[in-house]
RNA sequence: GGGAGCUUAGCUCAGCUGGUUCAGAGCAUCUGCCUUACAAGCAGAGGGUCGGGGGUUCGAAUCCCUCAGCUCCCACCA
């Protein structure tokens, strides 16, 4: 993108130097290092704990080996909007960057790295495949923090943490050691969500359901001691060899003679009781269900309920087990087919029907999940629940948007317990040792650990040797929950200055997708470890999908490089891309276009900046009344943005925000206020003007510095000497204050005035060079201490006041003023009066429905009286424009 | 199967507790302009019976009912 600049030399600038030639297009590359490496040389991000109020924001911790994707440049341009607002609110603020381990992801891209080496996970002892973990991590580590400051975010980058480093590692054990103290963390075999591809129990929150295309079997089961059969519809015939019972619903009258009986699994030839039970639909397939209480959670249920025996079939890997004695070492989908064709052979395969249902899949490798009976660690859930509802149900903490308060709800008060125990070995390792002859203890060190079990087992002589760890680590999210507190390492030091200062921090911006995973827990572990919460916000950003509505994925292809549109557009051109199209809760479309908005904003600020730079001081010169009166209303209009964005801060409109502030700059800055107090061509401008535009663009600057912050930064440098050190990050925001309203409607009737007269020099092709006098019949809505203005803006003579209509002039009006533009030539009476009428049917059907209000008495009667005055203003209003259009009707006529 | 949300200009969306900030914004479009900051620009203009139907009300984009379409979340239907 070098040719952006075509034309133009390098930019070259050095402070102080404002006079020297810029380049005609913004050229954001260069600047944009400069400038971080700038802040980051003076540690501007770095925060300490001090008689400021905090500001705090904990990043959501992205994987250690990801990489940037659109996401995290949405997540992170609204965290670095709000961290920098604060800190130029005076407040300390903090953003703490850090990883996460990802346990599952990274142990799965590790294992793939080391087959394709040649290397298999299991011909490594724990220790091995750590090291290559580790070495992975360090390698692929952190690369995303590094591409984050491409994007300007300001974290406290000497405060980056790992949520596997020695801190948050002890953290987490320690928590996990406290919890099973208080009872809250047990053992226990259970129904689990098994990833036989990463070969690990899951959270029903890692199983993501998934329509899949596949068939209903219609298998024969043989009636013991009879020719029928019944016929059983399963989508998965493969696990009938853990088949130990079949159900039917007790009110069905197809089956009500099967009680007591046994039926034989197909192929297998085992006989199985036939139980009754109302969980059986009539409904589905022939209502009568096989009953595999080793290989689905509602079977498990039935086997408990009537005693039945629970087979597990596979093995870890999804492959058949020999305890059937058939098919042993096949794998689940292999099996599925095989045993398609055997019992289609065999005649006991009634029909098959294509079937589309919903499939339980790993949320990371993909594949449909086997429900399994598994010994693991299990968290309590109620109790920690509790608090965790009451908080976002008073508002205490608050979601933004609203509506995901209900999804929490549901959630809350529907909770199970968490299944904390993952068979992988790149995690923290369950701090539980098992002792030889039976049983365990929990503890924080190894040493303890040996001293409980000395005790225990009454035996002095037992060494470290003698217990075996736990193989199992914990799941990601139980590091994870601990974030806010880990961060400021409140766990292992509750007492200490950071995390008194900085807990509870204030916003968290992440997707609603983790709401139970993260946010949920989060919270939950807040009000256990510090018994307040964690964040008082939280923001929940949309999906970002393309401009089709479609996620933005790899294999679609349809997601930008995030540094490439960086490199193409710069950061503040992305950032306010991303900003433009985003708000709470809702997906956003993100296109490409939208870079360009954001590139060309800051090309005007840019060329504004150019313009004022060029002004050279002619300090002979008053200041005049145009001037006079830009800075006065241009304060009105700023504060009058500064106060809408306050509003659409505390609603974390921050989308709304920026473009009150593009509005502003683009529109009332560029295109009203520059172009009144520049000076004529060839002439200077007095001291004051430029003093006061440059303090303006000052505050401009300011208030867009959180949303663009490299060429925010760039033009402060320029605009004024600054100390080494200093930056615009640090200064304060302009304080909020009451704009000059009235001021604000009068200077709309002269924007009104001045629009009209270029409406009129357009229509009748009169050159923009041509001056001519303004005719204007003054009332109350004429406000004669504009003219200036009016001159200038609009290109006049002079503003003349008259009494008299001028028929050959054409004319305009501003609320009820009456403007005259003479024409040199005549104007074309029929145009002009078929205009008037056409504006005339207009008001008088406005009139009339106005009329239609004010006669009926129940309005009258029944509306406030604010209402029905403004109705009255209104009639006289249109009446004052019908009677001035009617005169000069007749006036052309 | 339950729950939540959405439907307003060509596109993306604002419109809070019904009443001149009610029909708006940005982008896109059209028409003029290479006007000495900016064509990545300037000036002007067009464009919507607020998803359909019904109701409440003096008055509905806004409240209620109903239908249609879309989206998301939760749930064990084999």
């Amino acid at each position: 993108m070098s040719d952006m600049r075509c034309g133009g030399r390098p930019n070259r600038h050095f402070f102080h130097d404002f006079a020297m030639k810029l380049s005609d297009k913004y050229a954001p590359q260069e600047i944009e290092s400069k400038w971080y490496d700038y802040w980051m040389r003076h540690r501007l991000f770095h925060s300490e704990p001090d008689e400021r109020e905090p500001y705090t924001i904990v990043i959501p911790p992205p994987n250690v080996t990801g990489v940037l994707h659109m996401g995290h440049i949405l997540n992170n341009t609204i965290q670095d909007v709000l961290t920098r607002r604060a800190r130029m609110l005076g407040k300390n603020a903090c953003w703490v960057p850090g990883t996460d381990h990802a346990s599952i992801a990274t142990e799965a891209k590790v294992v793939a790295k080391l087959k394709a080496q040649g290397i298999e996970k299991t011909s490594l002892t724990r220790e091995e495949f750590l090291k290559h973990a580790w070495e992975w991590t360090e390698e692929h580590g952190g690369l995303i923090l590094k591409q984050l400051r491409r994007l300007g975010a300001s974290c406290d980058w000497d405060r980056t943490v790992f949520t596997l480093d020695e801190p948050r590692y002890e953290s987490v054990i320690k928590v996990f050691v406290d919890l099973y103290n208080k009872g809250m963390i047990y053992r226990g075999v259970r129904m689990v969500n098994w990833d036989p591809a990463a070969q690990t129990a899951l959270s029903d929150e890692e199983v993501i359901y998934k329509e899949m295309n596949g068939k209903l079997y219609y298998l024969r089961y043989k009636i013991e001691g009879s020719e029928d059969c019944v016929i059983v519809a399963t989508t998965r015939p493969e696990t009938i060899l853990g088949d130990t019972g079949l159900a039917v619903n007790p009110n069905d009258p197809r089956y009500a003679s099967l009680k007591g009986k046994k039926v034989i699994v197909p192929l297998v030839g085992r006989a199985i009781p036939v139980v009754f039970d109302d969980y059986v639909d009539v409904e589905f397939g022939t209502g009568a269900l096989k009953v595999t209480p080793a290989h689905d959670v509602n079977d498990y249920v039935i086997g408990e309920k009537f005693g039945l025996e629970a087979i597990d079939v596979f093995n870890d890997d999804g492959t058949v087990n020999g305890k059937v004695g058939m098919y042993e070492g096949m794998d689940r989908f292999a099996l599925r087919d095989k045993i398609e064709g055997d019992l289609a052979e065999a005649g006991l395969l009634e029909k098959v029907e294509a079937y589309t249902n919903k499939v339980g899949c790993s949320e990371r490798t993909g594949v449909p999940i086997e429900p399994k009976l598994s010994m693991q660690w299990w968290l309590k859930m109620e109790d920690l629940a509790r608090p965790a509802l009451k908080a976002v149900m008073d508002d205490d903490i608050r979601f933004f948007p609203t509506k995901f308060k209900n999804t929490y709800r549901y959630w809350m008060e529907n909770i199970k317990d968490w299944c904390i125990s993952r068979q992988l070995w790149w995690g923290q390792r369950i701090p539980a040792w098992y002792m030889p002859g039976g049983g365990f203890v929990v503890a924080e060190k190894p040493e303890e650990a040996l001293a409980m079990a000395r005790e225990k087992c009454g035996d002095q002589n037992l060494q470290l040797s003698d217990l075996r760890q736990d193989e199992d680590v914990l799941d990601t999210w139980f590091s994870s929950w601990l974030w806010p507190i880990s961060v400021f390492d409140g766990i292992r030091n509750p007492d200490n200055k950071d995390i008194n200062y900085y807990y509870p921090t204030n916003d968290l911006v992440t997707g609603p997708d983790i709401i139970f995973f993260w946010v949920a827990r989060m919270i939950m572990s807040g009000y256990q470890y510090r018994n307040d919460k964690p964040f008082g916000n939280v923001y929940f950003t949309g999906i970002v999908r393309d401009k089709l509505r479609r996620k933005m994925s790899k294999s679609l292809g349809n997601s930008p490089e995030p540094l490439e549109l960086i490199a193409d557009y710069g950061a503040d051109g992305v950032r306010t891309a991303m900003l433009l199209c985003t708000s709470a809760g809702n997906d956003l479309m993100f296109d490409e276009s939208l870079c360009e908005q954001g590139r060309n904003f800051g090309n005007k600020i840019w060329n504004a900046y150019k313009l004022v730079s060029s002004w050279k001081v002619d300090d002979t010169l008053a200041q005049n009344e145009t001037s006079r009166i830009a800075v006065e209303w241009f304060g009105a209009a700023m504060a009058q943005t500064r106060r809408a964005m306050e509003a659409d801060f505390t609603d974390y409109r921050i989308s709304e925000a920026l473009m009150q502030l593009y509005k502003l700059f683009w529109d009332d800055f560029s295109g009203w206020f520059l172009e009144m107090v520049k000076p004529p061509y060839g002439e200077g401008i007095d001291t004051q003007t430029l003093a006061q535009t440059k303090a303006i663009f000052e505050q401009l600057l300011q208030l867009l510095h959180p949303f663009m912050p490299f060429i925010t930064e760039e033009i402060w440098q320029h605009i004024a000497p600054r100390k080494d050190g200093e930056s615009i990050m640090t200064t304060l925001w302009p304080a909020v204050s009451d704009p000059d309203e009235r001021m604000l409607a009068e200077f709309e009737k002269v924007k009104d005035a001045v629009s009209q007269i270029r409406a009129v020099r357009k229509q009748r092709n009169i050159p923009n060079k041509d001056k001519f006098v303004l005719k204007v019949i003054a009332d109350e809505n004429f406000h004669p201490q504009y003219n200036d203005v009016l001159v200038k803006m609009g290109n006049l003579s002079a503003v003349e006041e008259v009494s008299e209509k001028d028929p050959a002039a054409a004319a305009f009006m501003v609320k009820t003023t009456q403007y005259f533009i003479p024409l040199e030539e005549n104007i074309d009476k029929d145009a002009e009066v078929a205009k008037l009428r056409e504006e005339l049917a207009y008001q008088q059907g406005f009139l009339k429905s106005v009329m239609g209000k004010l006669s009926n008495e129940r309005f009258v009667s029944n509306a406030p009286a604010k209402v029905v005055e403004n109705e009255k203003a209104k009639k006289a209003d249109a009446e004052a424009r019908i009677a001035a259009i009617e005169e000069r009707l007749s006036a052309l006529q």
